[in-house]
DNA sequence: GCATTAAATGACTTGAAAGTCATTTATCAG
DNA sequence: CTGATAAATGACTTTCAAGTCATTTAATGC
């Protein structure tokens, strides 16, 4: 008749993917500042005292969330990019409406919006940020505009601002709905975004793939 | 002989925008949460006591930041928007260079910054940029795609995502310097960019103003 | 079973900064 | 010059959450 129900259990192994769940929940929801590391353990099922087992401080554990939440979906993208190797015109698309696809609800528009805001706070968060996502991102577009000028189907000009015209939209875009909403009239549809703007930016670097592609 | 030296003056009319300016100038330096009422009041020249006896809170004070910041450079792009009054192979041009002219360095991409990161704690915060700054030029550029392709000189298109075509880049490259460092390899120069995307942009909404241009 | 260990707890301590208020003092009216 | 007013001060109180640690208890080995 005695049931027997423990309190807790030991999860030496479990407990850190847990927490650092649980924190990216919390912070995506709420912010660095304004989380108590209460409202994490709570979430994660465990007392305070125990997150300071596993991470040293709030600090510590920020960054293990970003860096987390930035490990996963970026081998996929940057391997669509050299899977098409070379052709910009087929990449272009892809490539957006991937992004779109990955990234449009979730927790990495949440995390970026933070590193944005906790840059100035926390400088080695932006570096771990810029060369796990946005560094890497423009190394290979910038790389694949390079070699499509090369072989003259671009336009000239510098590589490194021609992909901010590619990428630049669509970050903008995942911003703006991260911080206005998506109820805001202004708020860009993203996989209609990604088709019209691949269409538009691929045009204006004269790649002009438009001739094998359907009607619109 | 005996010099006369008030320990201060009173300044009721003079200490608001005082106050507002020397917290605007201390939150873009260290963000919002990290900022002390007594760091803002040093820099004001006053006591931290004298703060709220204009402002009621620091939150408060942050709001008031973010007005006053918005408020001043946002005519002056919106007057050169209506000045080419349809033409948007002229004002396209004439609109980023301004942009990366007036806010190339200055406070304003910091407060940008601090409104993406706090937008969460203060979503009051995000709606007063939201219709001051980010709807109002959306707006105005959508309009004026809406009517260039009226007159058949841009492709068809949800002109919203053309007005993003258009000025995400700006963005995404505003916020990438004031993120990640002008230091980063990736950090495009803004006149230059202002200067190159405006082209491709125009090319790939087929514009093409390139004819009554000088060789490249 | 019994002793050992370390995972987990949560009440407590600490520190820091927001916000208060009794006092001081510049300013002004008469 | 004098008293009244309110702007300005800064030491003090309050608040709140990060971080600690003595104690509890699940798990493990003998």
């Amino acid at each position: 008749m005695t049931e027997i129900k423990p309190k807790w259990s030991r999860r030496k192994e479990a407990r850190p993917t847990e927490i650092v769940e649980a924190a990216m929940d919390v912070f995506a929801a709420q912010g660095f500042a304004p989380t108590k590391l209460d409202d994490i353990a709570k979430r994660a099922g465990i007392a305070k005292g125990t997150l300071y087992r596993y991470f040293d401080s709030k600090e510590e554990l920020f960054r293990a969330v970003v860096r987390h939440g930035v490990a996963a979906n970026l081998e996929e993208v940057e391997g669509a990019a050299v899977a098409a190797r070379g052709n910009l015109g087929d990449l272009v698309p892809v490539l957006l409406m991937l992004a779109a696809d990955r990234l449009g609800d979730g927790r990495i528009p949440a995390l970026a919006r933070m590193v944005v805001g906790e840059s100035r706070a926390f400088p080695d968060l932006a570096i771990i940020w810029h060369d796990a996502v946005a560094g890497r991102l423009l190394s290979v577009l910038t790389t694949l505009v390079a070699q499509a000028q090369a072989r003259g189907e671009v336009r000239p000009g510098d590589p490194g601002i021609h992909a901010f015209s590619i990428v630049g939209p669509f970050a903008a875009a995942l911003l703006f709905r991260e911080v206005f909403g998506a109820g805001s009239p202004h708020a860009p549809d993203l996989a209609a975004m990604a088709r019209q703007h691949a269409e538009t930016v691929l045009r204006g670097l004269e790649i002009l793939p438009a001739e094998r592609q359907r009607e619109g």
